[in-house]
DNA sequence: ACAAAAGTGTTTTTGGTACACCCATGG
DNA sequence: CCATGGGTGTACCAAAAACACTTTTGT
């Protein structure tokens, strides 16, 4: 038996992280100048090996971590990317994961801040091999992982206003969404509570903080969060 | 560069496929007899490597040839599993696919008879390695895929009947719906076209079959297929 | 005083759900 | 003629969408 598993070609196995991060106003990812590369205005996703002993998740909060100082960040896997030819120099097959974080909270933290970059998600360079695609599949899944689940928290400071909540969602969607209605959606899911704490310096009246009650959240945060009853009108 | 690249210890890459079946009453799971393990007892997904030369998607799609002799299979990738000891017989990362056919029409196309079964989604043996956390997997992609898109019919034959239908979404999701809310919802997408023939055989008065647009369906079945407004309704 | 953003309720519309009877046919 | 499954419509209710004015406060 194991000269069938002996007779097998192995090839290289990569994992690579789509890292959201949202600035208060727009939906920014995170990138890193290669340095291999001759082209120094290709960017590209964090990404790194899969070692021998590792399992894919470990690897990807491994690589994140070396890449950033990062640790305990969201991570979910999106998909592997396979094809023969998808990167030149050898035969690798990447396993794909989007992270949130929150910019403001760890961008102290980010080490090789010399080699990496928070770009906006709509106006992203040139990118490295498929990385354009593994990007597009990555916000098609938070789009429609943050339909059902209110996700951006994990994208927001500790306190955050109700504005900041919209306009993360707005960013996420691309598009924009009543300011009442938004807030009552939310508001009914009893995730968030109030503070006395009012934002200061940026409106003149200033918007009350919130924060998330991560009892609840935790426990019952499978549900229809955005209406997706007529998706056309998202984006 | 390329030096970096040699550093890397390499891995097997192997794809899975976790392949749905309907025969006009319950969701089946086809497994094969694997016959490399001792345990004859032991049931496993249908698997292959993936070859030097070959992207993920294609040989997801030799290899249900392989063991199954159909093409033009509907395959979708799920996930990557990689746990470094998922695989007792050597590392390996396994790359899985769910693919839906009807086992009525393909039947008889079906080779290796003696080695693959049909089984009884609720009534799985003994898996291979993670395959059963595959499984688990893949029915939660199934369901939350069929309730936004209407992905049944990749299951069903040309012609089909609303009731087949309804039960075919029965049996994917493990519950019942009423007929008429049923009915009236499949029909208001359009993609269903009636024809004047009706089923003959199974009951006495005889169902019409419909047969799919495919026009229709191929252009906009981005829609909120099952009413996700209270998922409790389901399951 | 005024500009700029925050906060707040009501009405309309839509879509989901529940529900029961007649129809066609083969036996 | 009757048993079996097929086909159809309506009334109710919940949630989404549309919509505009008042409040606060920094300048």
């Amino acid at each position: 038996m194991l000269n069938l598993y002996k007779q097998q070609t192995a090839c290289l196995v990569a994992v690579d992280s789509i890292i959201f991060g949202f600035d208060g106003e727009n939906l920014k990812l995170l990138l890193v100048k290669r340095g291999l590369e001759d082209d120094t205005n290709t960017w590209s996703l964090m990404g790194g090996w899969l070692k021998p002993d590792e399992g894919l998740n470990d690897a990807a909060h491994r690589v994140l971590f070396e890449h950033t100082g990062l640790r305990d960040v969201y991570l979910e896997q999106i998909a592997a990317f396979g094809n023969p030819d998808r990167d030149p120099v050898m035969r690798t097959v990447s396993v794909i994961y989007k992270a949130l974080v929150n910019i403001e909270e760890y961008n102290e933290k980010i080490s090789n801040k010399l080699t990496t970059s928070w770009f906006l998600i709509n106006e992203l360079p040139t990118l490295l091999f498929d990385h354009s695609e593994m990007v597009a599949l990555a916000i098609e899944r938070l789009r429609s992982n943050a339909s059902l689940h209110p996700i951006g928290f994990e994208l927001l400071p500790e306190k955050f206003t109700l504005p900041q909540l919209q306009k993360l969602y707005e960013a996420i969607f691309n598009t924009e969404f009543d300011k009442r209605n938004f807030t009552r959606k939310l508001l009914a899911t009893g995730f968030l509570v109030k503070t006395t704490e009012k934002q200061k310096g940026f409106s003149k009246k200033g918007a009350y903080y919130y924060y998330l009650n991560k009892e609840k959240y935790n426990n019952d945060h499978a549900f229809n969060f955005l209406s997706l009853t007529n998706p056309d009108k998202i984006l």
